[in-house]
DNA sequence: TTTTGAGTTGTTCGA
DNA sequence: GTCGAACAACTCAAA
């Protein structure tokens, strides 16, 4: 038996079930010295943001006393990265260290970078996979062999693949080294904001892994089978809000698939297959981010360079601070600034407003997200911003260009969502809180609404705006023609 | 190898 | 109200 420590490199993967390089560690019967190194800077250009990084410093906390319950630590050290293994390493004498993989780009490059200088050291560098059901290399398109860019196709090839692993976790204690390396405080990561702005986050979420687990049993019990109509309605509680949970692996996707595939009987395989599609999503933004890495900061098509955005900071603002005077974006971007969240098909109307009523790059959009967002995540946000602006992985056509009161009288039709998240519009009655504009003087009087006073009047007109935005698509496509002449 | 056809979280228009 | 068609272009599987 070795008495040399093997480290736990953890990053995105803040859990103990579940957690192949922790499995793989203390299965080495030898002692395990779990790990977290602070390096944002190594993320460049897209260190976790002000939400993010108060989500980890709450989940760190959580892994930190799961980890005591274990007889273990988790050692906290600040980067460069590099650094801060190379002098653990000198002063632990380990000669192990196992972590689990992530996929951005700038990461893929340091870890490999880093894996090939510590096995010339002749130290034991393995990395497993935790985060994803399917890793981005082994799906490809039957023929041309090539990634793909089609979700149907990408989805139907994955469940072409053997089943994912069941998840399988330590059991018992870890085993602890003679002595613990001395380690940084929480406190000392700065991960917390100065001026405390979370509290409508922290009334929101509750992170860390045990949390996570809560929310799976609760969505598996009460949601799943509403799940397939309740998912698109904004004003219900019909999603799982796993997101922040799996962004920073406190549950992984294979717990889930095989936890709802379990669970239920025959009657709710459409829900379970409805959901894990879902995360066939989340694969296929993996896969994308994988197989095309520029694409976090340019558009897939590439055709879209040329696209005229327009550059309005004032307007990019009216956005970011819910005041349009549409008022299912607006209740979004409220939603989002209070609690660090929002709801999937808000965040589709949202993205589509800024990108097409707007015309604002999305790029701006995803910055704003990647601040604001607990869940913010560089493959889904990037994949998601993209698809929305019509220059990513997306067979629909460009002329699909979201209604912002057609979504809103649909999808919330009670409108729930928006007396939520724009109080000053509680008062006004269906049909008119979808498009307060057209509502006649006195029903906005007796409501006490005085449009921009109250509640602004609508920054654009949506059927100039879907008119202006087609424009514009048609000036890239004749700008391409003739370059390519 | 080439061709065909389905897909593509939508909207608008006109019957 | 509901329904089908039209709105391009491209990916990918199957013939």
């Amino acid at each position: 038996m070795s008495v040399s420590p093997v480290l736990v490199w953890f990053r995105l993967d803040l859990r103990i079930e579940d957690n192949p390089a922790l499995l793989a560690a203390a299965e080495r019967r030898s002692p395990v010295i779990p790990l977290f190194i602070w390096a944002p800077e190594e993320e460049n250009p897209w260190p976790p943001g002000a939400a993010s990084r108060w989500w980890l410093h709450q989940s760190l906390d959580s892994l930190q006393r799961s980890l005591a319950l274990r007889g273990s630590r988790l050692v906290l050290r600040s980067g460069p990265t590099l650094d801060a293994l190379k002098a653990l390493i000198a002063e632990t004498g380990a000669e192990a260290i196992f972590w689990n993989r992530r996929y951005e780009p700038a990461l893929v490059a340091r870890d490999a970078a880093i894996k090939e200088l510590l096995l010339e050291q002749g130290i034991e560098a393995r990395s497993f996979n935790a985060s994803l059901l399917f890793e981005p290399w082994t799906i490809r398109a039957k023929g041309t062999r090539r990634p793909f860019q089609m979700f149907s196709a990408f989805w139907k090839a994955c469940l072409n693949q053997p089943d994912p692993d069941a998840p399988s976790s330590v059991r018992g204690p870890l085993t602890a080294p003679a002595s613990w390396p001395r380690s940084l405080s929480l406190g000392d990561l700065r991960l917390e904001p100065l001026v405390d702005w979370a509290s409508g986050i922290r009334a929101a979420w509750e992170p860390g892994e045990a949390g996570a687990r809560l929310a799976l049993e609760r969505f598996a019990k009460k949601g799943l089978g509403e799940y397939p109509s309740a998912r698109n309605e904004p004003g219900r509680l019909g999603t799982s809000r796993l997101s922040p949970h799996l962004h920073f692996g406190e549950i992984g996707p294979r717990t889930i698939w095989h936890v709802l595939r379990n669970s239920f009987e025959a009657d709710h395989q459409d829900a379970v297959n409805s959901y894990l599609r879902e995360l066939g999503w989340r694969e296929f933004a993996y896969h994308l981010l994988f197989h095309f890495p520029q694409t976090t900061n340019a558009p897939l098509r590439s055709e879209f360079s040329k696209f005229p955005w327009r550059v309005d900071e004032r307007v990019l603002k009216l956005w970011q601070r819910g005041v349009t005077g549409y008022p299912l974006v607006d209740a979004g971007m409220r939603e989002l600034w209070a609690t660090g969240w929002m709801h999937n098909r808000v965040r589709m109307v949202t993205a589509s407003f800024l990108t097409k009523h707007l015309r604002i790059n999305w790029e701006e959009g995803a910055y704003w997200f990647w601040d604001t967002l607990v869940d913010a995540d560089l493959a889904n946000n990037t994949f998601g911003w993209q698809w929305a602006a019509g220059c990513g992985a997306d067979a629909a056509p460009y002329f699909r260009i979201f209604n912002p009161v057609r979504q809103s009288e649909r999808f919330d039709a009670n409108c729930d969502y928006i007396k939520r998240w724009i109080p000053e519009l509680k008062q006004l009655d269906l049909p008119w809180i979808h498009k307060p504009w057209e509502a006649p003087a006195p029903i906005l009087e007796k409501s006490k609404i005085r449009l921009g006073k109250s509640y602004p009047l609508p920054v654009v007109d949506h059927a100039k705006a879907r008119q202006e935005a087609l424009a514009a698509f048609e000036q890239m496509r004749i700008e391409r023609s003739t370059a390519l002449v």
